[in-house]
DNA sequence: CAGCTCGATATTGTCAACAATACTTAAGGC
DNA sequence: GCCTTAAGTATTGTTGACAATATCGAGCTG
């Protein structure tokens, strides 16, 4: 994978890396209302730094707590992740616009060797489901950190890319469409190329309109259960 | 102010609401160097609270922290805020859209009378710093949340708004064009009332960018410094 | 028999002491 | 005289014990 070495260099960091994943992968179910005793067993903390991650968690919006009360996974909805895919189709327009504008020609042509890298798996038939999990990920991650837009980056990468994950998981996808993804990909690609940023903005937003409506229908169609 | 008896309920919450705003008043510094023993004294708090508080500031990306090095008030830039007014444009045109498809009647007449409310005050000649500052807020505040999209209200006003005000404050403005904003704060409600999702986004994209158009040229002609 | 009140228990919130690491100062060598 | 190096200090990170509060169960009353 990309980045993530998780070399985190306090017992915080590691509790909050720990729990995200956890979050993330399902391992913590949502609505599971979970003890801090019983967290601090089950990865070898103490209460201090895990406290002060579930701080981190709770701010990003991965867990609620009521003081006293306990903490538990939020609980999400099929309607929620809808609505996670229409800010991303408006926060994602306008990295696509500002990365068209901004990013430089060697980034531009990282960009390109990614796609086609991700075209080779494509071919080789198995990296399907790969290619939806994480070389989209990888695609929409260059394109944040291309807009040098940092909050606009920090919000994506810290917030809204870790939810999808976490619905990624549950929906155990791969129901994807990857060679339209892929064109879709290249065609943005090109128009940042070309510095387009007013089409570059208008074929992000297509892009992730049609994989939300992708998402919708599957899930009308009772093939993704949430 | 309107809200915000800061009731809270916990030494940690309590420390995150002091701590909060006093980076948005800026009665910590941006950039400044701070120990964790001198918050505690100054705000007579413990550390274990103190460091929930400070992990949740810091994955909101209010403060930044080396390990062994203490924490920093994040230093800001006029470009960044530029860069927040163009995030502002885009989410906070969805939640117009949204606003316009889901708010109830009810919802609606709320904003027309907090806009009358508004537009007595600026008549009263002054209240126009108030209405700059807490009336601003107070409108777009209705519209997140009357978005009844959780993850962009809470966004837009658990990140976001903290951070325009946190420049609000810096700047001292309150060099505001308060009649020609009441007017357009007219114009998008309307389009909520008459259901119009489309023009609702457009009104208030224009919006926003006025209004960092309108800094921009401030800090450029060097009426405003950061 | 249902609803409520009250108490026991377990969990969370808080605190103060201990350990580990980074910055500072001073001394020595080049 | 300046740079490098090493020890001391101060600050952060961590730990375990203590106090406060909510949940759960039992007993009582209507």
């Amino acid at each position: 994978m990309s980045a993530t070495q998780p070399l985190s260099h306090t017992r915080a960091d590691e509790a909050f890396d720990c729990l995200q994943t956890a979050i993330i992968t399902g391992e913590l179910a949502p609505g599971e209302k979970i003890g801090e005793l019983e967290l601090c067993s089950r990865f070898n903390l103490t209460r201090g730094p895990l406290r002060e991650a579930l701080g981190r968690l709770e701010s990003r919006g991965l867990l609620v707590r009521r003081p006293h009360a306990g903490v538990k996974v939020v609980s999400v909805s099929a309607e929620e992740l809808m609505e996670l895919y229409r800010i991303r189709e408006v926060m994602e327009g306008l990295a696509a616009r500002q990365a068209a504008e901004r990013m430089t020609d060697q980034e531009i042509r990282d960009l390109q060797a990614t796609l086609d890298s991700h075209e080779k798996m494509i071919d080789e038939a198995q990296g399907q489901a790969y290619y939806q999990a994480e070389g989209d990920y990888d695609f929409h991650h260059r394109i944040a950190t291309g807009s040098r837009n940092a909050k606009l980056a920090q919000m994506l990468l810290g917030d809204l890319y870790y939810m999808v994950r976490m619905y990624r998981y549950r929906l155990s996808t791969s129901a994807g469409r990857p060679h339209r993804a892929l064109g879709e990909h290249r065609h943005i690609v090109e128009a940042i190329a070309q510095r387009d940023g007013e089409l570059a903005e208008f074929l992000m937003k297509r892009h992730i309109n049609a994989a939300r409506q992708n998402i919708e229908e599957k899930i009308q169609e009772g093939v993704l259960t949430i």
